[in-house]
DNA sequence: CCGCGACACTGAATCGTTTCAAAGCCATGT
DNA sequence: ACATGGCTTTGAAACGATTCAGTGTCGCGG
């Protein structure tokens, strides 16, 4: 019952604590015969490594912290899948905590990161906070900012280019004869709502007789788009917009829902709806969902990358900034009007 | 740049490492004025606690190993979600990690936690394996089957009667009319699709002239589902079911889309679709799904609890099975014929 | 004035692994 | 016979927080 150490294998297979864990960690360097034995007594044991034992020895763990915005969002769920994937070559681990949009259990993870003093932390940071982050860069754990844009070049970052992506959506509203465009998102504290804003903005700039007006939102949810959408509904027909832009593709999965009850309103032929992300359920809506595709899996992937490098290159690691380029997927729900 | 420990701080407060950690964990045993002192220490320093040397004298840490079957099904993140707030209560962290339904997986998973010294372990299993499982027990992991049914006496669980479950499906769909049912779902190693289709056969079983086909599925995923879906659509229309239980929402919004596709077959004039877990994204479906809701988060919930009160109570403790009842949630894709 | 308990604090031992300087062993070449 | 170098193995030190038996101090009652 009490656990077994490398001194109880040791014992066992008449060797040093040293050699046993040469055997673990340099096989190479130990002679095939006691490597069997210690094999042997490992496995007559039952032993297994003492994790905590090893981290406290190695300074740090093999665990990267990784904090997102919402893990009910399948984008970031994918994210999070990318970086484990490629941690996992790296035979680390990914922490994965959940803000919730929300500062205090951002924090609230970051110290329990700082704890684990893990090998590097990806996060999404719900503001523009770089106090708490620029703490963790002076403690040695590297820092990926994951999902946002920054010139900061204390940081490595993995983003995609959320303006060029708002921009690409609106284009394409106006480019099917829409005029009075919506855009629901929020809250303002968060980069990808602004970002996507701004292009959206520069879009209907191009076009003289095209008007933008904004809907603010809590949170990035279905039950905030459903509350939006509600208002959208609830407006005489004349006052209402002939296309809505959702921030977030649960955003548009909610505005949808608001709109399609009771039939109230037609999507697409009254109001078009694109969203952004094209998480897998957007095919799948009420009326498929036109949206703006992200690579997630890769950036998460990438934002792996970079930290494992970094933390190989302790000093003088120049931080990288990737950007990706966002990508139109056409449904149903912008369909042209006939 | 190097790391600060107690012996830091104690230095500079001028006080043993030994109050140090009481001011950390027993402050009623320390004077007001030394706990000044060391609080300034520890604030002048940057000092961080470091957990692995914790977890290293504690024996154990103080994270939850969770294995789920599919991160990217939203039922599951709602119970890792119910788990979290709990272990949260308790200063617990939980640990996720994703078998995808991959049984080498799952062991990779439980060799970390074992590695880890995890507080306990959460696990819904690919298959019968309980081998595994006995080792944690042995080593004094507590262990809690969570989805999944079980008469062990050796681990507690927290599940809802999937046989009801099924039940409630199929004799939903046999009291709107329906008599040529289809059950898509698989692998048949995972208990929640043999328990579902269970409950399905008796309430088939009920009615003389109804009938149940299968098609087993290699996962419960919405690719999974489409293609069982295509199968179904190319059928004759003589030859189709005019009712599909699905495993799972995922399958049944695959099985949707490939129904709808080209508008080939109508759901539910055609064919009535009914899912299982209720999640978000099934009210938003093409065609708005009929569901079996289960109480998610409080299956997560009540998770926590059983492990937490078992690791509390080392010896003796009495393991318990919570059974959940689920609940039919009614929508468009069920509709009665006209 | 002594003894006793309450209280605050000390510091060495401990957890289990990894590391590394040093030692042991053996064969080869001179 | 001995030095040399290459393997293999050894064992003590180190990582940093916690624990606990013990030291010291003070005040109060007898």
């Amino acid at each position: 019952m009490a656990s077994t150490s490398v001194r109880d294998v040791a014992l066992r297979a008449g060797v040093s604590v040293g050699t046993v864990s040469n055997v673990l960690n340099r096989p190479g360097k130990v002679s095939p015969s006691t490597i069997e034995r210690v094999h042997a007594a490992i496995e007559a044991l039952g032993f297994v490594r003492n994790d905590a034992a090893r981290q406290l020895r190695a300074g740090r763990s093999h665990s990267i912290g990784m904090v997102v915005l919402d893990v009910s969002n399948p984008f970031f769920t994918d994210v999070a899948r990318g970086a484990e994937d490629r941690a996992a070559d790296e035979h680390l681990t990914v922490l994965l905590g959940n803000s919730d949009e929300n500062a205090d259990r951002e924090n609230a993870y970051l110290d329990l990161f700082e704890e684990q003093r893990v090998h590097g932390v990806l996060i999404s940071p719900v503001g523009d906070e770089t106090v708490r982050l620029e703490r963790l860069l002076r403690r040695g754990i590297p820092t990926v900012l994951v999902d946002r844009q920054t010139d900061d070049d204390r940081f490595s970052s993995v983003a995609v280019d959320d303006v060029a992506g708002g921009y690409l959506a609106v284009r394409h509203l106006l480019d099917t004869g829409r005029r009075r465009i919506v855009f629901v998102g929020g809250p303002e504290s968060l980069a990808q709502v602004t970002d996507r804003l701004a292009g959206a903005r520069t879009a209907v700039g191009e076009t003289s007789d095209a008007t933008l007006d904004v809907i603010e939102t809590d949170a990035l949810t279905v039950l905030q788009g459903r509350m939006a959408g509600e208002r959208i509904r609830d407006l005489e027909p004349s006052d209402r917009p002939d296309a809505v832009f959702a921030a977030n593709d649960l955003l548009a999965m909610g505005v949808l829902q608001a709109l399609s009850m009771l039939g109230a309103v037609h999507v697409p032929e009254e109001i078009a709806l694109i969203g952004y992300d094209d998480i897998d359920f957007a095919s799948a809506a009420i009326v498929p969902l036109s949206s703006i595709r992200q690579p997630s899996a890769l950036i998460g992937h990438t934002a792996v990358d970079l930290l494992v490098r970094e933390a190989a290159s302790p000093d003088g690691f120049v931080h990288e900034h990737v950007v990706f380029q966002p990508e139109l997927v056409v449904r149903a729900s912008t369909a042209r009007r006939p």
